[in-house]
DNA sequence: GAGTGGTCTAGACCACCAC
DNA sequence: TGGTGGTCTAGACCACTCT
């Protein structure tokens, strides 16, 4: 463990700043400048109540502070450490493995069914699936296609079968199959199934950040201080029509996007 | 103020779940179904310490969960209150105002001299620049741009001058200008300076989400719970140079990125 | 069993806001 | 001035981890 020795400035109790928020920079200090190290463990708490002189709630409220900005995580019954910086990794596709693939038939939520130009009580093929990288869950995604676009066994089967859902297609002969690749992103390698006559022209991604749900939380498994993208891709035929609509949410410590933009 | 009566449900004191976990999870069903609407306030510590019939801690703790969410907000002085749900804001360029912009030259980060194809001592102009949303301050920019791109006296004057960048470009004759925008993007518009000869062929654009640093929180105004997009464009020119890194931090609950990408 | 963080109590004083 | 949230104290018991 670090040792409190590392920690050698002193708390000023009548300046304006809030005693916690003294300790957190302090702490905050000794990660940046490196006498905390990435995966160090801090001083306990009860070292630093010794060390600071202050009672243990206001230890506990600074270490708060340092868990909502990321810096350091808490482990039950083991310690608190610092936290490795949320790592930039690009995404090789062959990374992820796909589970609890689901597909059902529904009514879209308001918000897709305006996205597909569809009536409230339109029928929408729903596909959802959960991506692991390294084993840990890191998006999950919910596609919505049009009931009268996607029809034909492969949709109804969450396993394609041998080969893949490219090969069922073509035993049909009846579906073309697209592998939409957002650009660069990488992070949703998709393969959609629409009927004949409906060549993808472009897409469209919305792109938001926010802090998850519980339940994102909970189905991703994200530490406490990491937040979410939310991105919502429209694909679009050649004649304008909106043929799918994917609602994908992703740990964004996992995640950097990438895109490619021509300069036009 | 939220009348108390809204919350019926009781808690479980023997259940495994934390009492204040127990009271997070009925305020946020409350605020889910609409018992308690956007912008109302949330019944006062003290009425809510007499109706869980616990210690005050234990509803600041519930109450720092759903803050943590980024459901409610606390208002010193006045009271706790439902928060809108981040407003999905389609950008439009004239609604910003750039302010503190700074220009300046210097040796760039390794980073961005890695992207820019430079040696780590090579000089790069810095400008620097603020925008507000409303008059809020909602992104801030640094792009770097290698010293032997950008000559001149208009890259070293934080005012271009009547007619902007554009007229004293046309007015030396010797330098192009070109309006970068990413794309759909419409969060960074842009106008960037280059010697003659370098035509803009693309774009790439990287996309994090994390927490703010307090910094950043600082200087964006952030409230707890909202994270931050971390954008790095690079700009190439037709024979692949990298001409220009624009490094952004922008409020996540101000903004949605857009993108348009073509199916190719 | 010893040490760690997680939860909870029952107080206290303060700063801020609205009336 | 009274009510609000912000900070802080000094305890207590618990669950978890490691040895």
């Amino acid at each position: 463990m670090a040792d409190s020795a590392v920690l050698t400035q002193a708390i000023d109790p009548v300046s304006d700043r809030a005693v916690y928020k003294q300790i957190a920079d302090h702490l905050r200090a000794a990660i940046g400048r490196g006498s905390l190290r990435e995966g160090e463990q801090l001083p306990s708490e009860a070292q630093l109540m010794k060390h600071y002189g202050v009672a243990r709630m206001t230890i506990r409220n600074a270490l708060r502070v340092l868990q909502d900005e990321g810096l350091v995580t808490a482990e039950h019954g083991r310690g608190v450490y610092v936290r490795a910086r949320p790592p930039v990794r690009r995404l090789a596709s062959d990374r992820f493995a796909q589970r609890h693939r689901k597909v059902s038939r529904a009514h879209p939520p308001a918000e897709i069914a305006d996205r597909l130009g569809l009536a409230a009580d339109g029928d929408v093929v729903v596909r959802s699936r959960r991506y692991l990288l390294d084993g840990r869950p890191v998006e999950t995604a919910v596609s919505y296609i049009p009931a009268d676009l996607a029809e034909g066994p492969p949709i109804a089967d969450p396993n394609p079968g041998p080969g893949g859902i490219y090969a069922r297609l073509e035993e049909q002969g009846a579906m073309a199959a697209f592998v939409v690749e957002a650009a660069q992103v990488g992070a949703t390698p998709e393969v959609d199934m629409l009927t004949e006559g409906h060549t993808l022209a472009r897409f469209t991604e919305d792109v938001s950040a926010r802090m998850p749900t519980p339940e994102e939380a909970k189905v991703l498994a994200l530490r406490p201080g990491v937040p979410v993208f939310h991105l919502v891709r429209t694909a679009y035929d050649i004649d304008g029509r909106a043929v799918e609509v994917c609602d994908t949410v992703m740990a964004a410590d996992a995640y950097q996007l990438s895109y490619e933009l021509p300069a036009h």
